[in-house]
DNA sequence: TAGATTCGTAACCTCGGTAGTTGCAGTTCG
DNA sequence: CGAACTGCAACTACCGAGGTTACGAATCTA
């Protein structure tokens, strides 16, 4: 990802919800956990609201909560509801040139595979799982 | 990656070098295949040289060539010499806060696991084999 | 109803990384 | 010596991300 660090803090906010599935947290105390600005948190959980993944409500006493049990949330999920998709950006060889007219082609044989086995491992592990690891004494009665 | 076009230039870079093993090709040369300006070729050949897969020679007649076999030059070894390395980017989480403290441990659990997938793909093609698709009629003798 | 609380979003700044470009010293060959 | 290269530093332009402020809209409570 050369990239971001949206989905680390989208998977942190997810486990947090987790803990609290009934109520609404006010992107003030998640900004607490997470370290950061209450709009930016409110900026990823945006993109977690049109994922499907959370439910928000305005006013007093409002705030996020969780719309799918963090069992059925799955990193991919997470990963392609916050990151940017590609995972390789292509530069742009020339087209006029034997070589450089059928790299594009070339590469999109291979590359797509490393990222489907990439997306293989994410989508094996659920908001649950690693809320687990994070709170291990929550799941003791379940 | 968020990322950048050196992998996939550098790949190109390599592909064009397999052709013409024993000459040395400029980084002009090379700078029109690939689209780009001859510094920025130098650039990604400049870490391709430090992790030892060409060679570069100055003055007339000088320029690029491969150090070792496309067929022992793996994408992932490209991948490493000119990307990040990381593929995940953490963000900060507050150590004061239980979740927080745990965060990073728990996706140290998960997302290693998704990055060597990634690689273990990676791995497993080798510059040749991105050849073979460029220009089948170049083996076909081999 | 008034006021407090919270969300959603736009606007702006800053920072870091990348590509593109120029310039120049060093190397090699004819 | 001069031409054709590399290697590298320096500079600019650009883009995306995070941080911040601000404001309208929604909701609850006194």
């Amino acid at each position: 990802m050369g990239q971001s660090s949206r989905f680390p803090l989208a998977v942190h906010v997810l486990v947090a919800l987790s803990f609290r599935p009934k109520d609404f947290i006010s992107s003030d105390s998640l900004s607490g956990t997470v370290h950061t600005n209450p709009v930016v948190v409110r900026r990823v959980v945006a993109s977690l609201r049109r994922a499907g993944f959370v439910i928000s409500q305005p006013g007093v006493a409002g705030g996020v909560r969780l719309a799918k049990l963090a069992r059925r949330i799955s990193l991919l999920d997470v990963y392609r509801a916050v990151g940017r998709g590609e995972l390789f950006r292509m530069h742009n060889p020339n087209r006029a040139c034997p070589i450089g007219k059928r790299i594009p082609a070339a590469l999109a044989e291979f590359l797509p595979k490393a990222e489907r086995a990439f997306e293989r491992s994410l989508a094996g592990v659920a908001i649950e799982d690693v809320a687990r690891k994070v709170w291990p004494a929550f799941f003791a009665t379940k």
